[in-house]
DNA sequence: GATGAGCGG
């Protein structure tokens, strides 16, 4: 015996098939010709019957007639159309299908309680942003690693999200505080619900109290917030109160902030406590230059 | 003299 035929012994061997074991890869490779001009196909396989023996299956069918039946009427007057446009100097299907260059973002699932993925730190910087950029997508105008959603220039631009839509103001729900069919009952505050005027008092409220920020300088290092609070509530409703402490050491850094609900009330404040005596020093208010956003 | 913390996903 040579080696040559050792080896071939070795890859098949007669008294190891089982009935079942696939013989399939002795019989001559399958053959598909045409379709020809008139549409047919012809298919020649071989395969074992339930005797053993090989026997060749030749299988012809139809296709163009078959595809072309499908075709309405309509659809096949428009293939004798002329081209026209970009595709009269193409080949059908060469440059006509165009590849989209739309960015589509695909957020990868997290299993509950998984740890972020194994993303190395040296490839933030590669998608170009700060720490966490890749997990920072606005949800308003999606631009990526630049800022979230709170953030977003288009914030108050924005089309309400659909957990705040309410029904159209004839839908009255039977039972309101029962979940829908697809879930969760949302909670949709009076400023959103149908027929709620949005741009008066509801969306733009917060941004508002926001601008009417008043600055409090030169404030002694143990006057709290409550103490500011107490000071400036009686000009109006105040929303905010804020001391600066420093981090290290947790004494106060002689500066706060206080936001008023409306703008006429700050401006009270700042006219009647600046240069006000206040625990043996002379306190500063004044309008505070917006946070950058 | 002085201009805020931290949280998302």
């Amino acid at each position: 015996m040579t080696i040559d035929s050792q080896q071939k012994t070795s890859k098949f061997r007669w008294g190891e098939m089982d009935e079942d074991d696939d013989l399939d890869f002795l019989l001559p490779p399958k053959q598909v010709i045409g379709p020809d001009e008139t549409g047919l196909k012809t298919v020649i396989e071989y395969k074992f019957n339930d005797e053993g023996n090989k026997v060749k299956i030749t299988t012809r069918t139809r296709v163009r007639k078959l595809a072309s039946a499908r075709l309405n009427k309509r659809a096949m007057e428009r293939r004798s159309w002329a081209k026209f446009g970009d595709a009269v100097n193409e080949e059908a299907g060469s440059h006509l299908t165009m590849v989209s260059t739309e960015e589509i973002l695909l957020e990868r699932p997290k299993a509950p309680g998984a740890k972020t993925d194994e993303t190395k730190p040296g490839d933030l910087s590669q998608l170009g942003g700060k720490g966490g950029a890749v997990l920072m997508v606005c949800r308003i105008c999606h631009k990526k690693g630049d800022h979230w959603t709170s953030k977003c220039p288009y914030k108050d631009l924005a089309a309400p999200t659909d957990v705040f839509v309410d029904k159209p103001p004839g839908e009255t729900s039977t039972a309101p505080a029962a979940p829908g069919p697809g879930g969760k009952a949302a909670y949709v505050p009076p400023s959103m619900r149908a027929g709620a005027d949005r741009n008066a008092a509801g969306s733009d409220m917060r941004r508002r109290n926001d601008e009417n920020s008043v600055r409090v300088t030169n404030l002694s290092e143990d006057t709290r917030e409550p103490d500011l609070m107490e000071l400036f509530h009686p000009f109006g409703a105040v929303t905010r109160v804020y001391v600066a402490i420093d981090q290290k050491t947790g004494v106060s850094r002689g500066f706060g902030f206080v936001n008023f609900v409306s703008r006429e009330d700050a401006q009270r404040a700042i006219n009647k406590l600046n240069g006000y005596g206040y625990d043996n020093l002379i306190l500063r208010v004044e309008w505070a230059t917006p946070r950058p956003t």
